[in-house]
Formats: structure tokens, C-alpha cells, sequence
DNA sequence: ACAAGGTACTTGGCAATACAAAGTACCTTG
DNA sequence: CAAGGTACTTTGTATTGCCAAGTACCTTGT
């Protein structure tokens, strides 16, 4: 995945997704994230994200020390969080149908094309 | 589909796809990206994309008078618009791979916890 | 002839977001 | 005490979708 911009909107809805699993801490979502498959997402991607999502109500936060390092931001997704991750995840899958009739079409084409060319 | 952010990336996909269908202009795009389910997408939005795609060398450009209005621009396709589509394909299919993982995942949690709290 | 409305493209400015780069600071281990 | 991993912050930049307004062509009705 080299565009970046595919990423736009949809990495908040995937950090929310991840903290709604579970109380968890910036560090620990970037590798969460690697593990999806989403690679080389920084940390000056992340916090922002964090800080956002925060400033809006949709996850709050606590600090505590950690076993291994400095303090940890511990965050953890609030009801109006919830709404609104079931709100992306509509507005997400009505992109994709779009999206995905578009492309389908497209490749199917390509492929024909392709094919009457050897013939 | 109320999250402008999740278009960001997918749109210049998306009309890129649209034009490998064959020659067509600017408006009609438009009703083309209507009939495909998405909405409301103006024209400030959609000519800085054509020029950008003409600008990158993906779609050439050709004026031609319109049977009823005023003259059109008819895009076509490059290769190696081709090749770009092919490779917008690729990165948006893994994105989708990672954010379904993700979305699938915290719905199900989300469905399971309302499913307890009932019983 | 003229107004209205649909067609068609252009331009300027704005806001949101991903990201690179650099910095701060804590802790463990050798 | 140096090195390296952990953890968060800040600043600046580029990209992109979008609103608003403008220009201009053409047909149709009055």
C-alpha cells in the first residue's frame, strides 16, 4: 500500500475499531495495526489520531505507569465512540460497494481486452 | 455516506476506472458516479481530478463540440493510466483486506457484549 | 428578442488528514 | 554510563475533497 491517501478517514475508524476491543495504549496500536497488515504507520500518524478521537468524545483516557518504559496513555472507546464506529463502518461499506462495482467492472474489461488482443 | 475523508484517494481511483470504459467528459462522469451510488460529488470536486490525471500523463484530453451545449472534453485512458488503475486496484484491495479484519472483528465483540447484557 | 434552465468547464480558498522529522524522556541491560 | 527499546509530543508539509462563485454555450417558451 504505497497511497497514503487510500488511507484518509479510514485509519481513525481502524484505531477506534482496535481500542474497542479493549483498553490499550499508542504504542501498542501501531503494532496492532502492522499485524492487520497496515505497515509503516508512524507514530506522528497515530497520536494525532489519538488526540482527535479523544477531543471528540469517542475515547477517553487514563495514564498509569508501565511495567517496561515511560508512563502509557491508557485509552478506552466511550458509548459515543461506539456510535460513532458503527457509523464509519456503514459509511465504509456503502464506499466499498461503490467502489467495488466500479473496479470489478474496469478489471473485467481490461481483461477482455487483453484476451481478444492474443486471439 | 457522510465522511468526505473516506472519498479522499478512492475518488481519483474511481474516475479512472469510470474513463478505461471507454471516452467520455467531465459531467457525464458525474452521473456516472451517481449511478454507481455515489452522491453528491460536485464539480469543484471532480475537474481538479481530471487535470491532475491529465497532468500525470494517466487520461488524455480531446475538446470536441457537444450536440447540446456548450464544448466538451473527452478523456481517454494511457497505458500507463492502465498500469495506474491496475495499481490503485491492488493497494486498495489491501487496504480493504485490513480494515474488513478490523471492522469484522469489533462489530462481532460489539454484538456479543449487547447479546450478554440482554440475558 | 429575451428570460429561464440545463449543459459544461474553471477558479480560489478552505479544512481535514497522513506523514516525515526531530525532540523529550523513561527504563533496562551490559 | 552508554546503548537501545519504549512511549508520547510537536512542527511543518503535501494531498485532496469540497464549497462557492463565475463564465459561457445551447434550447425552449413567451
Amino acid at each position: 500500500m504505497n497511497d497514503s491517501q487510500l488511507l484518509k478517514g479510514i485509519l481513525e475508524g481502524c484505531v477506534l475499531g482496535i481500542i474497542s476491543q479493549g483498553e490499550t495504549y499508542g504504542y501498542e496500536i501501531i503494532s496492532e495495526l502492522e499485524q492487520y497488515g497496515f505497515r509503516d504507520i508512524g507514530e506522528g500518524t497515530l497520536y494525532p489520531i489519538l488526540t482527535r478521537l479523544d477531543k471528540n468524545g469517542y475515547i477517553r483516557c487514563r495514564k498509569d505507569k508501565s511495567p517496561l518504559g515511560p508512563i502509557r496513555k491508557y485509552y478506552s472507546i466511550t458509548n459515543e465512540g461506539m456510535n460513532r464506529l458503527m457509523e464509519f463502518s456503514s459509511d465504509y461499506r456503502k464506499m466499498k460497494q461503490c467502489t467495488d462495482m466500479i473496479l470489478e467492472k474496469a478489471i473485467y474489461k481490461a481483461d477482455s481486452d487483453n484476451n481478444e488482443r492474443r486471439e
